[in-house]
RNA sequence: GGCGCAUUCGUCUAGCGGUUAGGACACCGCCCUCUCAAGGCGGAAACGGGGGUUCGACUCCCCCAUGCGCUACCA
């Protein structure tokens, strides 16, 4: 029997960084095994369902590279792959275990369940559905129920749990795991509107989709039981589990919106790669060797092993992110990243730049930065002439005689020919020499002109991406402009 | 409250009865240096607690503590 799993996320919001390692996990044991992806959208909750949010799954996850096999928009033999889309199977096999006296009707009111609730609370007592005062198959008369049903009282299908018995499931990642059956609900399989709940749906469909492995957040461990008891009340093999540990905030709360950024999308809108993220996730709570961070996609199919998943939850830390994100920004191709680039130039209002130019600039900035936008931030002076300058770093490699230097200066670059960078530090270094000066006495105050900044890449490097004409441009327009100001900064600073 | 899952440096982790408990991020220091980075070298930093089992426990078992999850006609 071939390998199948699927990813199967509710269309309740944009997919986040949680659900894109699940979705990781699975892809890269599918792959791993040679078998099959599938997506699956689990919206039988109408209520908490948002437009939009199938297309942002499908969409992230293509961004990140991680194709499916079958899936609602690719199609496949097991479709239709959209539970709403699948409804009458539902209300079928719920039936069907009605039938089977697997399952029993229940026509309890929101308002009696919570009296209930209330009332077990007061006691003491777990909120557990009580089978035996509720209304339902088993203390309403047949006839009675038979009446209910034929005028279309609401009514709810729930799934019969043995009263003593050891429910045990063996999880790849985690082990033997026990519960007893009193301690699992009369879990409700068919709502009042007609709609399967979660675990209706998701076992009926895991078997009708043929799935081999379930590989699934820890959170659902508590309801694997009831799922085994469904397997077993249709007549069917369960699939093997494997429940993944959370991934928690900072603070270790469960993952959420609060502490920053945890949409998919939010990273792919502040430049990170998606190599990047992916390799990322795919070291929340597993890893190939200890002796190595950078995998290729090919490298983690190839490693993976699901017994090999942490069983503790791990906490999302940025800090590695951006480090991981930098060391691709340092290996991708230049041609990727100038084109990758140029988008976020115009978002500033840069104009357009030849891809050779945007090529340098990012080969002189990429080492110095974690992601490509800040090379438009960090490195603006690349793209734009200064519009402000460093004063304070001005005035510290302040000379009188620097305003004459320079206009000599403008002299000597206007021959320097190539404009290259080892030539112009062999000038500039002649041209200090010669009046006594150390090489640092222009090179600081050459980066504040050119630059505006006081840290930047090496400024020889730097005058040669901008070239001649620009430099010397930059500098005549210092000296007309600027220094009338900074004179003046001088003064009122003492 | 009940049930379940978990517990190695701040963080991600290696370890699968005998190790100076290793690596990475972050942090600190030094070197390099035109600034900032990068890089090199070095530093600080962990087995939650208590019982067992064993010649010997980070590793196996039990208890406790703590954290998290679930406890819906949500997934």
């Amino acid at each position: 029997m071939s390998t199948r799993v699927r990813f199967a996320p509710s269309p309740t919001g944009l997919l986040h960084i949680g659900g894109l390692r699940t979705a990781l996990y699975n892809f890269l044991f599918a792959r791993h095994h040679g078998g099959s992806f599938i997506l699956r959208i689990e919206d039988t909750d109408q209520e908490r369902t948002v437009p939009g949010a199938v297309e942002n799954i499908i969409e992230m996850l293509r961004w990140v590279g991680l194709e499916f096999d079958e899936g609602p928009h690719v199609g496949g033999p097991y479709g239709p792959y959209v539970q709403s889309q699948r409804l009458e199977l539902y209300r079928q096999q719920a039936h069907l275990l009605v039938e089977r006296g697997s399952a029993y009707y229940a026509f309890d009111t929101p308002e009696e369940l919570e009296r209930m609730r209330e009332h077990q609370r007061r006691a003491g007592i777990a909120p557990k559905y009580d089978r035996f005062s509720m209304r339902n198959s088993f203390t309403l008369p047949p006839e009675e129920v038979r009446r209910l049903l034929s005028e279309g009282a609401p009514a709810v299908i729930r799934l019969l749990v043995p009263l003593d018995r050891q429910i045990c499931f063996h999880d790849l990642i985690r082990g033997e795991i026990s519960v007893h059956s009193r301690d699992i609900d009369d879990q409700v399989l068919l709502k009042s509107d007609g709609f399967p709940t979660y675990h209706l749906a998701n076992v009926v469909d895991d078997h009708f989709m043929r799935i081999t492995h379930v590989i699934r957040g820890e959170e659902w461990i508590p309801s694997t039981p009831k799922h085994i008891l469904l397997y077993e009340a249709f007549g069917w093999e369960p699939p093997q589990f494997a429940h993944l540990p959370l991934l928690l905030n900072p603070d270790r709360s469960k993952l959420s919106k609060r502490h920053g950024d945890v949409a998919v999308e939010d990273f792919r809108r502040q430049g990170y790669f998606p190599e990047a993220l992916l390799n990322f996730v795919a070291l929340l709570g597993w890893n190939p060797t200890a002796d190595r961070e950078l995998f290729t996609l090919d490298e983690l199919i190839a490693s993976f092993e699901l017994t090999k998943v942490n069983r503790a939850p791990a906490i999302v830390d940025r800090n590695k992110l951006d480090w991981l994100n930098a060391q691709y920004l340092r290996r991708l191709p230049l041609e990727r990243l100038a084109r990758e680039l140029q988008p976020y130039l115009s978002q500033l209002g840069y104009p357009e730049f030849p891809q050779t130019y945007l090529m340098r600039a990012i080969a002189l900035l990429r080492e110095r930065v974690n992601r490509l936008p800040e090379i438009a931030t960090f490195g603006d002076y690349l793209f734009i002439p200064p519009r402000s300058y460093d004063w304070d770093y001005f005035r510290k490699h302040w000379h009188e005689d620097l305003p004459q230097w320079l206009e000599e200066l403008i002299r000597v670059l206007e021959q320097t020919e190539p404009f290259h960078a080892e030539l112009l530090q062999q000038r500039i270094r002649e041209f200090t020499e010669s009046r006594g000066q150390p090489l640092r006495a222009l090179v600081h105050p050459l980066r504040l002109i050119l630059t505006g900044k006081s840290v930047g890449a090496g400024i020889f490097e730097t005058m040669e991406v901008l070239g001649k004409s620009e430099c010397i441009r930059r500098l005549r327009e210092f000296l007309a402009s600027q220094l009338p100001i900074f004179m003046e900064y001088l003064r009122t600073a003492v």
